[in-house]
DNA sequence: TAAAATGTGGGAACTAGTGGGGAAAAGTGG
DNA sequence: CCACTTTTCCCCACTAGTTCCCACATTTTA
């Protein structure tokens, strides 16, 4: 389970830190992607592997679904790790996710998500707005048997 | 179950001592991770365990919830006491309970909370304010039952 | 009162973060 | 098809931060 926020430095050539204790998580690879909210979305390789095969498994017959494919697939890099527990981020995904040095890594479960720093804290505060609501929500629910 | 309220000093390594009655239970870990009222939580490995398979039943297709598993995973570490009972605090969440030196661990049944000495006297006194009108409220409700 | 345990501080070894250089691969133009 | 240029990838070195371990002094307990 992936956990924890870190700031880190993307350098010169566009590579950022995994957290130390992530990395062994990324042995077999590393899949970056676009995320829902403006960051980059790493699997490991073997939780990208059964998403890719939802994904693959959506009627082509249907538009909506081609179009999720097309973005899905052709945003996705299968990389590696480095000897120092780097990656290194696409330029694509750099764009996306408006990185420019400051970055922050955060555990998100089953993903890490890399932020701008920048945009990391505005989606902080956007987070604790709505954690609190939907916290009232839950209230009556599960997570406080 | 955790109880009782105790006066530690953080080093200037920002590590605090855990009591040593509940040194024990965190023998396979402790997760330390922001509460809700700025102090920080501490749960053992175990508790945290459950209470991480129920966030991560959150849909991923809704922003709301995406956002409180940010925050939620984001907010945890999962650490270790060292040989003498301490935890090392991690910066972020040192910064959100406001901690700087004197701190008060206190016993809350399930967890643990840590808090800035300074905050805690505070929350006590709103504590003692609102006890015996909510107390009053609970009287005839589930805690009497 | 004595012994054990605990809180606090410091030191050393190690790990991790950052930057740079060189080699291989890929892309481009002749 | 070949040669040159550019980019990418891999490896290494240095520095700073972190973690682990130990020692001392104070407190608590028997």
């Amino acid at each position: 389970m992936f956990l924890g926020e870190y700031e880190y430095r993307l350098d010169q050539k566009g590579r950022v830190a995994i957290p130390p204790k992530s990395r062994g998580d990324f042995q077999d690879g590393i899949v970056v992607t676009r995320g829902y909210d403006d960051c980059i979305v790493a699997y490991t390789a073997s939780t990208w592997d059964r998403l890719a095969e939802e994904y693959a498994s959506l009627p082509g017959t249907d538009q909506g679904a081609r179009r999720v494919n097309r973005l899905v697939f052709s945003s996705a890099f299968r990389l590696n790790l480095d000897r120092l527990g780097r990656v290194g981020l696409p330029a694509p995904l750099r764009d996306y996710a408006r990185i420019d040095e400051e970055v922050v890594v955060a555990g998100v479960g089953r993903h890490l998500e890399i932020w701008s720093k920048e945009l990391w804290q505005r989606e902080r505060e956007l987070m604790e707005e709505q954690a609190s609501e939907i916290a009232q929500g839950l209230t009556s629910g599960t997570l406080t048997r």
